[in-house]
RNA sequence: GGCGGGAUAGCUCAGUUGGCUAGAGCACACGGUUCAUACCCGUGGUGUCAAGGGUUCAAAUCCCUUUCCCGCUACCA
């Protein structure tokens, strides 16, 4: 028996605090299409997916919701794969960060790395820089200050793990060199090359004792692995990989010796950098061979702006699903997909694609040619073998198609590989057009030619739908029943005439796809969008009410350390953008009698103008800087929510300029 | 600020190593057809190929300058 070449395919594993919408359905979608093509093609796959559920975000949410970490991320985690189902994708095996075997391999790797010097515990004192925000290594320091700013570093309470990333860079570049495939789009490789290995890596800290949802470092308590080395790992978890080479096995087989490395890690274009620098740093120290392909895919974005869960206007994948079927929406999350820019998604494109695509260019098709089946010939096509001319066109490029749909998916082109079978599609009503069925129907003599056309058309068919399957599955089999006809392989496409002739077709062909009244989808996705804006508004004024913030804290300081600082009223006299910076506002500030200039990074909260009358309060006596090559001789105080969102500081009744602060 | 990528028909984009009247899909308009889900087929573009300059027999394609967008990254006192 000829042995089967294997395709190992992972997506990202989906964190797990909250719903799924459209974008994250989308990779695990563009992921089962090619998994399909490749089993068509005659490979032995192994589809990996699955969901992370350990961190700060989700042990803050399962409290506030009140109920433990593990009921919260098993609900959530239950209701994506419900999601992956519905989409009809066919992983083999859906993983999650709190399965059992996975948190006993994280530790095991953990603790050789940490056994062989690759993970080393570090601590905050003189190592932290505040304002940075950043963790350095003492080797780091340049004349024990950071790196970065120059300035002082303080003492910080958390000690840490890191994993020493320096040790494999050269290793790393030589590798992403000698592999252009590597990195997917390309575009990406400079990206993570000029910002990253270049200049030189940072260790990268992999443990926190801020919080405790997490997988134990069992060695030290307190701490917990933090995401890189837990989530990563699941690609190799989840075939079972023991750090000590006892593989687990499945049915006697060892997954992880027939699979890794694998072929393919599909992911979003955001997290590019820690699968193709952190992850194969990770799998050099473990000594494991890296996968061969990471591909950062683009994402689907909606275009009526700001998508927001309060404005209710999140589009989700079971939304879709009821409106316009699972096969619609495969379709056109997969069509709509570039190879490297982003899509557009929104209710009225996808009734259009839907429209023009499926329902008129191919389930149209699919029903005039049975219908003509039924009308002139009982139902039954027989090739006649009564050729003209004008067929020859038609099979020269269904006989072709299936190099051209396996090139572009080679590329990972999915998108243009669906373009292919499509033209298969097009090129069939057009040669309905060319042949005319309804005026060799009214000539008994030219009987046996109808047959012939209508054969074609069916062999043609069959032969684009089984090219479809790894696209729409449902829609395949739902052609091939209505034909009553078997899926083809790719070589029996090639040869034309394998359908069987004299095959009876269905008496009542199904429509394969509704036309889309666009004015009531858009009724129906208002309908959807008011539910969600009721049951998010609900949520959102609670949360409003008791959302209070937790930060770091520092160390405690002396009434002295106080007192160095000297903050005073300031009135805002001018103010304009500092051009060829994205965030800095270069504001003349009014101190008593004095004016200073003053550069702060709130450009995307205040416009310039506005700025212009405030009174602020302002810490005077801090060195000055340059920021964007322009001197800043203070600092105006602002209020920072956890989203980065600023607030300016202001006296809360009339203050004159220069009015101490204290 | 650093690095990278863009700017082509109303919209989304193709245009390979420079080569003959610059293309596709969608949308729109008109014509044809009737087997079919008002469907299908055909026809229809004066687009300064962002602007300016250069190299060349020849540039959307190569080089320089400018403008504007986008990505990553840094800064953001």
């Amino acid at each position: 028996m000829k042995e089967k070449k294997k395709f190992y395919l992972t997506t990202a594993i989906a964190y797990t605090s909250g719903k799924p919408h459209i974008g994250n359905t989308y990779e695990a979608v563009l992921a089962d299409s090619i998994v399909r093509f490749k089993r068509q093609q005659g490979y032995d796959v192994r589809f990996q997916t699955g969901t992370d559920e350990h961190g700060q975000k989700i042990e803050i949410k399962s409290a506030e919701a009140g109920v433990d970490p593990k009921k919260f991320v098993d609900d959530i985690s239950g209701e994506i794969k419900s999601i992956w189902d519905l989409m009809n994708t066919s992983y083999d095996k859906f993983i999650r960060t709190t399965d059992k075997y996975h948190e006993k391999q994280v530790q095991k790797i953990f603790k050789k790395l940490y056994k062989q010097g690759d993970i080393y515990k570090g601590f905050y004192e003189g190592m932290y820089c505040t304002p940075c925000e950043s963790f350095f290594t003492s080797s780091q320091l340049v004349d024990g200050k950071c790196p970065d700013c120059g300035r002082e570093c303080q003492p910080a309470k958390e000690e840490a793990y890191f994993l020493k990333l320096s040790k494999y860079t050269d290793k790393l570049i030589k590798h992403i060199k000698t592999h252009p495939e590597f990195i997917q789009p390309e575009s990406r490789k400079n990206e993570m090359m000029n910002n990253f290995l270049l200049p030189g890596l940072q260790d990268l800290c992999v443990s926190r004792t801020s919080f405790k949802w997490g997988i134990p470092v069992d060695f030290d308590e307190g701490h917990v692995v933090y995401v890189w080395i837990d989530a990563l790992s699941n690609y190799i978890t989840g075939l079972g990989y023991d750090t000590d080479g006892n593989n687990a096995l499945e049915n006697g087989e060892d997954l992880f010796e027939k699979y890794w490395p694998a072929d393919l890690h599909l992911i979003g274009k955001d997290i590019l950098r820690f699968h193709t620098i952190y992850w194969p740093i990770m799998l050099m120290a473990l000594d494991l061979p890296l996968p061969k392909q990471i591909f950062g895919h683009p994402w689907l974005l909606q275009n009526d702006g700001k998508m927001s869960k309060s404005k209710g206007n999140v589009i989700y994948a079971d939304d879709l699903v009821k409106i316009f079927g699972v096969d619609a929406v495969r379709y056109f999350v997969l069509h709509e997909m570039p190879f490297e820019n982003d899509g557009v998604i929104s209710w009225d494109l996808i009734a259009e694609r839907v429209n023009s695509d499926l329902a008129n260019t191919l389930g149209n098709l699919v029903n005039r040619t049975i219908s003509m089946t039924n009308k002139y010939l009982d139902g039954v096509a027989e090739n006649k073998g009564v050729i003209e001319p004008v067929d020859e066109e038609l099979k020269t490029l269904v006989t072709a198609a299936p190099e051209k749909v396996i090139t572009k998916m080679d590329a990972l082109r999915v998108s243009d590989a669906i373009s292919e079978v499509l033209a298969i599609f097009k090129r069939c009503n057009k040669y309905i057009d060319e042949t005319e069925p309804w005026v060799l129907g009214k000539d008994e003599s030219k009987k046996d030619r109808l047959s012939t056309v209508l054969y074609n058309l069916i062999e043609s068919i069959v032969s684009g739908a089984s090219l479809l399957e790894a696209f729409m599955p449902e829609t395949t089999e739902k052609i091939l029943t209505q034909l009553n006809a078997q899926k083809k392989s790719f070589d029996d496409i090639k040869t034309f005439g394998t359908y069987m002739s004299g095959t009876k077709v269905t008496d009542k062909p199904e429509i394969l796809f509704m036309r889309q009244d666009i004015k009531d989808v858009i009724a129906k996705a208002e309908e959807i969008t008011a539910v969600q804006s009721v049951e998010n508004s609900t949520e959102d004024t609670v949360k409003e009410y008791e959302e209070v913030m937790d930060i770091e804290p520092k160390a405690e300081i002396t009434f002295e350390d106080f007192e160095k600082m000297q903050f005073q009223i300031g009135e805002i006299i001018a103010c304009e953008e500092v051009k060829k910076s994205r965030k800095l506002l270069c504001s003349k500030v009014k101190i008593g009698s004095e004016v200073k200039q003053i550069v702060s990074g709130i450009k995307q909260y205040y416009t310039a103008e506005e700025m212009v009358g405030k009174k602020v309060m302002v810490l005077v006596n801090l060195k000055p800087a340059k920021l964007a090559g322009v001197l800043s001789e203070g600092m105006l105080l602002c209020a920072e929510d956890n989203k980065g969102g600023l607030a300016l500081m202001t006296p809360e009744k009339s203050m004159p300029s220069g009015a101490v602060v204290c």
